[in-house]
Order: C-alpha cells, then sequence, then structure tokens
DNA sequence: ACCTGAACACCGTTCAAGT
DNA sequence: ACCTGAACACCGTTCAAGT
C-alpha cells in the first residue's frame, strides 16, 4: 500500500492526543471529575485502553492537558487583540474574571487549578495565568525589582479565591442550580451562628455577611485591594525617583 | 523523639479515631500522600479494614481530619496566648508565616489544603484559618462590613502562596532536600529562558527574579501588599471624612 | 505507526461472622 | 460495641499480538 496522505484523510475520525483530550473535557464537563476514567474514554472514543496510553503517559497528564486547553480558552481573547481595552488594572481584572468564569463554567476546574498549582507549580497551566497577569503589571509603574513579586501576589490571590468560589459539591460530582448554590450558602451562614462564640467569634460575626456576599463582585474588590496596595507602595508619581 | 512502644503485646492499644488519624498523619509525612492506603493503615496498626472503617467514615473523612489536626496545631499558639503579641499586622503575619511552616514541614498538606479548600469551602479546615486571619482583621480599623471581604482575601491569597509555595515533588512522594529545591528553581529559571519570546515575554523578563526569590521572604512581601491595600482603602487616620 | 483487548496489580469499601 | 478478613467492584497501566 502506497504511503497515505498526511492530512486530506477524510474517512472515520483517527484518534489523536487533541482528540482525546476534548472527549476527557466533555468527560468532565457532562458528568464530573470521579468520572473520567480510561474505561469510560475508550467507551466515547471506542478503542482499547491501549489506544489512549499510545497517545497519552498517563491520567495526569492527561488531566493536565485538559485543564491547560481550557485555561488557554479561557484567556485567550486576552492575549490576542492589538489595542489594549484599557488601564492595565482593567486588563489585569479582565484576566482574573475570564478565569473566574471559566471555573464557574467548569465545575472540575476548581480542583484542578489546585491540583496543578501544587504539583506542578511552573506548569504550563500556571505559567500561562502568570504570563496573562504579568504582562499588565509591567505598565503598572512598579519597579522591574519588584514585578516577580506583584505579579506573584495576583497570581496567588487570583488561583486561592477562584478555587474556592467554585460550585463545589464535595465530591466530584457535577454541580447544581444557582438556587442550590444560595441554598448552600444559607445553610453554612446558619451553621455558622451555632458555632462556639468562644472559639469563632469572628465567623458568627461575618455570618450574614457571607450568606449575602456575591462571589464576582467581592473577588474583584479583592483585587482592588491588593492593586491598592501596589498603588500605595508604589506611587504613580510623575517619573518616579530612583527605583535603584 | 519518645519512641513509643508501638505494638504492646500486653495490653493490647484500643484502636481509636484518634489514633488513626495520628497514624494516617506519621503515614503522609513519611511516605508521601500516595501512600495513605486503607492497607497501609491496616498493615501499621496491625488489623483489618473493618476495623478502620468502624471508626472514619471513609478516606475522604480521614484525610480531612488529617489536615485539620494539621492546621489546628499550627495555628494552636496564635489562639492561646492572652496577651496580644503585637499590633494586628503582626498578628496576622504570625498565622500567616504559621500555615506557611506547616506546609512546608508536611510535604503533603499543601496538596490537601487545596483540596479541602475547593471541595469543602467552608469546612474546618477553611473556617479555622478565617478565624485566626479574621480575628487580627477587626481591630485593624477596617469597618465591620469590610470584614468579610479583607478576611477573604487575606485567607485567599495565603492559601494561594502556601499552596504554591510548598516543596513539590509532582508525584505525591516525599520532597527532597534544599539542596533539591534549588536544583529544582534553577531548572525552571534555565527553563523560562528558552520560552517562546513572543508568547511568554513577562516570564522570560522575571527569569532571574524567580531563581534567587526567597520563598518565606516573598510570601511575607505579599501580605504587606496587601495590607498597604486595606490601610490605602481604609486609612487609620481619625475617622477621615467622605473619601467617595 | 497505530491499535486491540486480555491480564495484572492494585485500590476503597462492604459485610457476614466472630468476640 | 468492636473487630476480623474474605470478597466485591472497581481502577490505572502494561504488553504480546494484530494491522
Amino acid at each position: 500500500m502506497a504511503m497515505r496522505t498526511r492530512q486530506s484523510q477524510r474517512r472515520r475520525q483517527v484518534l489523536t492526543r487533541e482528540r482525546i483530550v476534548e472527549t476527557a473535557v466533555e468527560l468532565l464537563d457532562a458528568v464530573g471529575e470521579g468520572a473520567l476514567t480510561v474505561r469510560a474514554l475508550t467507551g466515547r472514543l471506542a478503542t482499547g485502553p491501549g489506544a489512549i496510553y499510545w497517545h497519552i503517559g498517563n491520567m495526569d497528564e492527561l488531566l493536565e492537558a485538559a485543564t491547560d486547553t481550557v485555561v488557554a480558552t479561557a484567556l485567550a481573547p486576552r492575549t490576542q487583540p492589538a489595542e489594549a481595552a484599557g488601564t492595565p488594572q482593567d486588563e489585569i481584572r479582565a484576566v482574573a474574571l475570564g478565569l473566574f468564569d471559566a471555573v464557574t463554567e467548569h465545575a472540575w476546574l476548581a480542583a484542578q487549578l489546585a491540583v496543578q498549582l501544587t504539583r506542578k507549580p511552573w506548569g504550563p497551566v500556571t505559567l500561562r495565568i502568570f504570563e496573562g497577569i504579568g504582562r499588565p503589571v509591567r505598565t503598572l509603574g512598579v519597579p522591574q525589582g519588584d514585578w516577580f513579586t506583584t505579579t506573584s501576589t495576583l497570581v496567588h490571590y487570583i488561583l486561592g479565591a477562584t478555587t474556592q468560589n467554585s460550585q463545589a459539591t464535595g465530591d466530584g460530582s457535577v454541580p447544581g442550580s444557582e438556587a442550590d448554590r444560595a441554598e448552600f450558602l444559607d445553610t453554612a451562614s446558619r451553621a455558622w451562628r451555632d458555632l462556639d462564640p468562644d472559639d469563632y467569634p469572628f465567623i458568627r460575626a461575618v455570618a450574614n455577611q457571607m450568606r449575602e456576599h456575591d462571589d464576582r463582585e467581592q473577588f474583584l474588590a479583592g483585587i482592588d485591594l491588593v492593586l491598592a496596595g501596589v498603588t500605595a507602595l508604589h506611587p504613580p508619581a510623575t517619573s518616579s525617583p530612583a527605583d535603584s
């Protein structure tokens, strides 16, 4: 048989790494993290485990690839536009919100971001987010020596906040409606009021705020808090003196 | 260390939930997260799986309990002293460093904090940390309506930063020496310089800082950045008039 | 080169049975 | 009440064999 032409082959869809990752994301979105198994994958793709392992090294690598593609998509619109939207602050908020929304849309993403953060702190996922935040930080008036610290603080906050604000379900199942979310917060808030006043005076004091708070709004408030710190430590005064 | 008679034949040590959790922490510290299995537990405790499951509901619950006890220990000295150490800022830094050091000491803790954060965002672990940070926040001069947001921002940052700064090993194994850490950072820094300049201009620009940065120092710098933001948004001045 | 599918070595969890 | 230990239903991963 003659050598097969490289691309123009249409026939039965070939099994590619890309297609496996894509299917993994679908599976994660549809059934939750616990349901992503090689057997579920082989079922959807109509193959055997050997075929999967021919294209991907192992399950962890697949999870990382799935996370990375979703993060890349979430951040993509930010990296392209030739003209910036507005101030660097706006750009930072936009990147942060892109991640926030992605976590809302993909219930499994929060846990995976956390996993990637701890297990592969400088893997592609973290790198991508770092770059997305760091780029506008450069034009924020911060001396170059503080770029890393400033970006790091923002990234840490963003990842910490997005992971907690996710639609957590306890197990790896798929999250419920917004009403469920409200009920969840209500239950939590009520539980807080029953805590021992000696052990948890603060929690009890903020139980009400907790129930009424808007995740997205508060997420942005946190960003602004950090940005206010940046401005305070590095006043945007005209032509800052010796950065030395 | 005081080696207690592990397998005292005379009086059979009773199996308690406490002892199981304790053994789980030992196992996690010694061999890493991947090694905590019910079979390893039954081996160390000289029982069968049924005995374990009589005391704990399941593996996740055990992991949560192990995490909670370690966090409780890390934060305990802070909650006890009748006389406060110093300023609320100092107190916040102390709590944050307590967690930072605990993560350094227990290599598995970072990943577990992240898991608890996402899977049980208002479970005992998060609650404990929230209380530890929130208490000094009250005396920071922040109006009560902003307590929750302020504390939330600090907690998010702290958890995000501690989890990333942990001695990650990729898999769930136990981390190596400090030299390994240095080599790890060096390798990462070198890899950064090889990135595509078009895709990752920022990362490349900070590659050097990354290699030379001190985790603990930078962690504190981030705390101070957030605290500076708090001060900026809520000036400690004697009831400053309307700023907005 | 790419895929098949049986097989292996685990794993968490259950439960009838013992004390 | 507390514990035993065999058994069940999974899981990720491998590999000789096919095309």
